[in-house]
DNA sequence: CTCTATGCAAAACCTTTGCATAGAA
DNA sequence: TTCTATGCAAAGGTTTTGCATAGAG
């Protein structure tokens, strides 16, 4: 898949080396649409490659974010997580307080008013975490 | 002043007790404007209240944030702080990644269209974070 | 008196690193 | 061969807790 493209492209560029434990990581994580934390990734790895220590789970995750395949996200209940990032448009989270479903949204104008703002401000913008909280559907209901 | 008031009415609803600590550590705390972690307050409040352990200001501060006193936030940058929180307004931060400068501010117009997005996805909206992160004024002049 | 609050130190976590060995190029 | 990558274990940080004592009500 183009990911693993990208990744071997990052590490040639770089003047690192090829390895079956980042191909195996990228291929696991891949496969899993949640955010993970290294703890989740790793059990997953584990199960179909045994052999993979949590460090090279803990500098393949640092890895792949310097290449531009994930980003880390941190939450408000002190968990570190990862997200795809290849080819992944910008988006922001809505997150259930009671079940902690997360969907992925992304909403132009607010990102506009966002530019708007820091430019008000006389800021240069790079870029924005938006999480908002609340509670879904299925809870409501429930 | 107000906050004191408010403390003191939260730990009496609580069935707590009153003491000199807390009354020191919210003393302190409400002197500085800028966000604190743990350390930065407990380095103040030492200065003038040496005898006060660091266990006390972390069992503290959460008491506040239960109370209402003061928020939680964690950053990009692996660190938490709080925040004042008493009769403040929700507000979100424009931070500097060059000198990490924070301001706070509130858009209106943002806000509605959060809410609205939070419908629209079938969420009750409760309350959200967010950060918008570039390069301010004094950076990109300097 | 009774039960909470405190300070200290240690425990529990999570993140990061050092090092000897395996593995790419 | 020469370096990088890995797994293990241990080191670093930070957050949280246990416990004996002080202190509030």
């Amino acid at each position: 898949m183009k990911e693993m493209v990208a990744l071997q492209k990052f590490i040639s560029l770089k003047g690192l080396r090829r390895s079956k434990p980042r191909e195996w990581i990228l291929e696991i994580f891949l496969g899993i649409e949640r955010h993970v934390s290294i703890d989740e990734l790793w059990a997953e790895v584990r199960k179909k490659y045994p052999s993979v220590g949590y460090a090279t789970v803990y500098r393949t995750l640092k890895l792949f974010c310097e290449g531009g395949l994930c980003r880390e996200i941190r939450f408000e209940d002190n968990t570190t997580r990862y997200e795809h990032l290849y080819e992944h448009e910008h988006h922001d989270h809505l997150i259930c307080t009671r079940c902690g479903t997360m969907v992925e949204v992304r909403d132009d104008n607010i990102e506009k008013l966002q530019n708007k703002l820091m430019k008000h401000y006389g800021f240069l913008p790079e870029y924005h975490r938006m999480n908002l909280y609340g509670i879904c559907k299925a809870c409501r209901t429930a």
